[in-house]
DNA sequence: CAAACATACTAAAACGTTTTAGTATAAAAA
DNA sequence: TTTTTATACTAAAACGTTTTAGTATGTTTG
């Protein structure tokens, strides 16, 4: 049967001392208060010798910290929110901290749903990719002194904590990259949306097509269309009516993917003959035939500029102080797919 | 600043009352504990008036319940591990449960740090995909009544719950599949692990080779070697060695990853040549050229079924009494990289 | 030599719940 | 009438910590 863990309280008994002295030692206090070397390394001896780890919920109780963060992306099945969590989470647990992840799928109910959830409380902060309409719940988060950090985008007008990408930089020298390689009708795929994150796509790609004297040619798919599974449909007709297109730049990963399966189940030819290029890399990309020439996004220093934004605001008594808003660089990896036919 | 959220003592003020009868009435024991009809509404009403939420921390440290659990595997960036973890999640917290993650790399020490981090107590149950060497770890656990289950492989000789598939079948079905198409000499690519999933499923290639009068034909990888990003070249040798292999049979996604990148550098004719089939699934198997056949598991069924046995775990006194071994059949998805050439 | 300070330690409250063991009243049974 | 039973409610302990506000000594200092 379950065997009750050991307490302070235990130790205090054994020791013949009183709790609060054990508790001032194993929490490295024994200096400041003045508990002698001698009781102190009694202590922490018999500590070590019985195995003794704090229970962490009546110390969060206490303390009102749980050392737990959530880290709140739109699907954590997707690579390049699996490949973050997997980085995130060595980091996070380096310092002491747990991370629950989840997905609000982009939705603004499971978003709010998830937030409330995790109780405005029960956790020490929050990592979060926003869906479009929770702008009043981050509001929210903020007034109540919590944690917070945008993560992939942020809100227009609103004083947050974030860590993104330069989309538009990033979507510009990509494009600017397939018009050097001598492409002159690039479609663009992309979501009907406005957020941050699109939206900067969007403009870096219109920007560069424009200043080289080129038409944009963009498809903007209905975000519930995609969840439908619409998404290939309308990337077909789009292929379908614009038969010059000589050169295609998916704006997410999903899109790539479900693009990837159009071509290759009604032109495999073009595949090849597409200039292709594709935001967010992944591991298969560099075995594809042609292998894919990708915008890759650095997920390690995302991590840890996550981690370094988190930890002072943890530790701080009001969030609101000052936001920091960091914006890192991307890097294009050049395939086969984007060099010039 | 935040403001403190409102606790059962604040209802019970408002209304009063004493805080007994309002934590009754707030967990639906009002009629068991005869509190009247009137009274009930009257808490509820203004429970919801001032939107109360109960915290978590202390009902956990007084119920001894975290309505946590830990989902333990190899590397939440692998795509079979995050899919199958994103479908976990929304089980998880349709039943009330959060999920804390995490990676061990398939690494004893890694795992046993992970476990007593969570420290035996703050968490309700554990989901573990078992590094090779955690059999007493995980014995200990089931000692201290803790719900385990074992994931996608198992331990000889212990008696835990288990969800894993039939991996000696499904490779036998594999084999036998390019053994129909005509192939003869099929290389088998594994880890030189005895783990029972590994174990099962060399055996079950080896089973399909012998029954068809075929010689066997596999490459073990040392798994330290695999992580140190050797994996490569082993199979570059075993493929320059072997001039006469017609077809090549992967028997984890990451083995198959490495083998495609090593065919698309050295032998790319070699991919459209030879017979391939890869274990687990992966969204871009379809759109490669030519399409990888796959053996795929059933990300949903898995799920289902943790959970299908986790639920009473998590009510029960006493672990030990039964354990569950699941298996599950795998599906073989045939795409165009298995069929007769 | 009293006042101030430093050292070594502790009692008890607090965090927000759940639950045990009640009390008080009214209705039913003996 | 007295006892039992049912109804409606509650005081207080408990979960395992941390922390505040102490006490009891011994040592300096003016």
């Amino acid at each position: 049967m379950k065997k009750k863990p050991v307490s302070i309280r235990n130790i205090a008994e054994e020791l013949k001392i009183s709790v609060t002295t054990v508790s001032f030692v194993l929490n490295g206090k024994a200096k400041e208060k003045h508990i002698s070397k001698e009781l102190t390394k009694k202590v922490l001896d018999y500590a070590k010798l019985i195995n003794y780890r704090p229970n962490q919920i009546a110390q969060s109780l206490r303390t009102g910290k749980s050392k737990l963060l959530v880290f709140m992306v739109e699907d954590i099945s997707n690579n390049f929110f699996s490949k973050l969590a997997r980085i995130f989470e060595d980091i996070a647990y380096e310092k002491g901290y747990k991370v629950i992840f989840c997905s609000n799928e982009n939705d603004d109910e499971k978003s709010n749903e998830l937030i409330t959830l995790f109780n405005f409380r029960q956790v020490d902060g929050f990592i979060i990719v926003p869906s479009p309409g929770i702008k009043d719940t981050i509001e929210n988060l903020i007034k109540d002194n919590i944690p917070v950090i945008l993560l992939d985008r942020f809100f227009e007008g609103l004083d947050c904590n974030s860590v993104v990408i330069d989309n538009e930089q990033a979507s510009f020298d990509a494009t600017q990259h397939l018009i050097q390689n001598k492409f002159k009708n690039i479609g663009f795929v992309t979501t009907a949306s406005d957020q941050s994150q699109m939206h900067g796509r969007l403009v870096g790609y219109e920007r560069a097509a424009q200043e080289n004297g080129l038409k944009p040619n963009t498809l903007q798919i209905p975000f519930n269309e995609i969840i439908k599974g619409k998404g290939k449909e309308y990337i077909k007709e789009f292929i379908d009516q614009h038969a010059d297109l000589d050169a295609m730049f998916f704006a997410t990963n999903y899109l790539a993917q479900s693009g990837l399966e159009v071509l290759k189940e009604n032109n495999p030819r073009l595949i090849k003959d597409l200039g292709i290029i594709a935001f967010d890399d992944n591991d298969m990309f560099k075995i594809y035939d042609p292998a894919i020439t990708s915008v890759s996004q650095p997920l390690l220093e995302i991590s840890t500029k996550l981690m370094e934004v988190m930890l002072p605001l943890l530790k701080k008594k009001d969030v609101t102080e000052t936001s920091h808003k960091v914006i890192l660089k991307t890097e294009l990896i050049i395939r086969e797919s984007s060099l010039q036919k």
